[in-house]
DNA sequence: TCTGTATTTTACCGTTCGGTATATAAAAAG
DNA sequence: CTTTTTATATACCGAACGGTAAAATACAGA
């Protein structure tokens, strides 16, 4: 088991660094200290290998988005809890975050974009709910559950993505900050 | 002259549908119906190809974006006017939009990204503009001009993209919408 | 020790990649 | 009418692509 997880981990930095379509199987291979059939035979393909990243990853950002959405509270609290588990999520796991980010911009009809989607779509309905679960305090919001969804997403996705240093593989904002973000999602800029 | 519009015309249309490097030269020469010398006679190389397609497309964009900054104004109108500029030459050129996207979100290291860094930076700076120019109307912002920009951007892109229904090639929102973002943005989600 | 299974290797597949040397048309300049 | 420049095609380059057949190795349990 030890191959398998050696190669996931060396085409996570691959995938991030150089691109999924850049990124080449043999090259991969290489980092790891194997060969290609070795690859093959754990993961059936390029996009196998992907999708294995995928899963591994997800399987543990979801259930943490999960109880944040279900614990009872006002919208307000929910937004901040939310925005701190992407928050500790993007600083443990910058690669991978910076690699979703980007194969969701990929070309639709992109085999690593198809194999990504999915799982996006998980992620925003459950982002969605957090709106919807909250229309007692906002009111029935005239269907703006998705627009709240989609620029709040929008806003500290790309607050954390511009705050990252390649250089140094760091976040160069605080906590803090990010609710900071989260306050103006909620009152606006004149907060 | 024809040709070398042609080409450029079809690889824009592969760079956004199948993405920059999952994109094959071969494939865009014979999409213009000419050969692949034609296309290394005109551009020099894939890479000189997209920087031809961002140099034509942002020739055009940049201005539209000047004008709205230098104009004077409150930060609200000029808000308005950015968003309906954006929201304008996404219904006009969404395949560029989206490739610029996916270009943008793309790997540090790859060829892509670094071809298009020098534009986005020149296009961030002058959203950055409008905020700085306002804090005769916003105070001094504590520095957060930048932060401004940043979440200002991630919302109207995120709502841009996300309503883009690529079946039919078109923009499901319509001007008022992109308002009521901007709306959003300024006065908060209880607006 | 033998046998079966899980794992990894060597050596290779055909295809496509980005890119080019060279010949050839076409058109403008002398 | 020649010469030069611009533009396009034929035919090819070596390298890398994703992927695989088949053999060898490692390691169980009987």
């Amino acid at each position: 088991m030890e191959n398998r997880e050696r190669i996931m981990q060396c085409a996570e930095e691959l995938f991030y660094s150089r691109g999924y379509d850049a990124a080449g199987v043999q090259e991969i291979v290489e980092r790891a200290g194997v060969t290609k059939p070795t690859l093959y035979y754990y993961f059936g393909s390029k996009r196998g290998l992907l999708k294995a990243i995928l899963d591994t990853k997800f399987e543990r950002l979801i259930p943490e988005l999960e109880s944040v959405v279900n614990r009872p509270g006002d919208i307000r609290s929910k937004l901040y809890e939310l925005g701190g588990v992407y928050y500790d999520f993007f600083r443990e796991e910058y690669r991978f975050y910076m690699l979703l980010m980007a194969l969701f911009y990929s070309a639709r009809e992109n085999e690593a974009y198809q194999t990504a989607r999915p799982y996006y779509e998980h992620f925003y309905e459950t982002v969605i709910r957090v709106f919807k679960d909250c229309s007692w305090e906002l009111g029935n919001m005239n269907g703006r559950q998705k627009q709240f969804a989609i620029s709040y997403i929008g806003a500290v996705n790309q607050y954390l993505v511009l705050s990252f240093d390649k250089k140094t593989g760091k976040s160069t904002v605080s906590r803090e900050q990010v609710r900071g973000i989260v306050d103006q999602f909620m009152y606006g800029i004149f907060s």
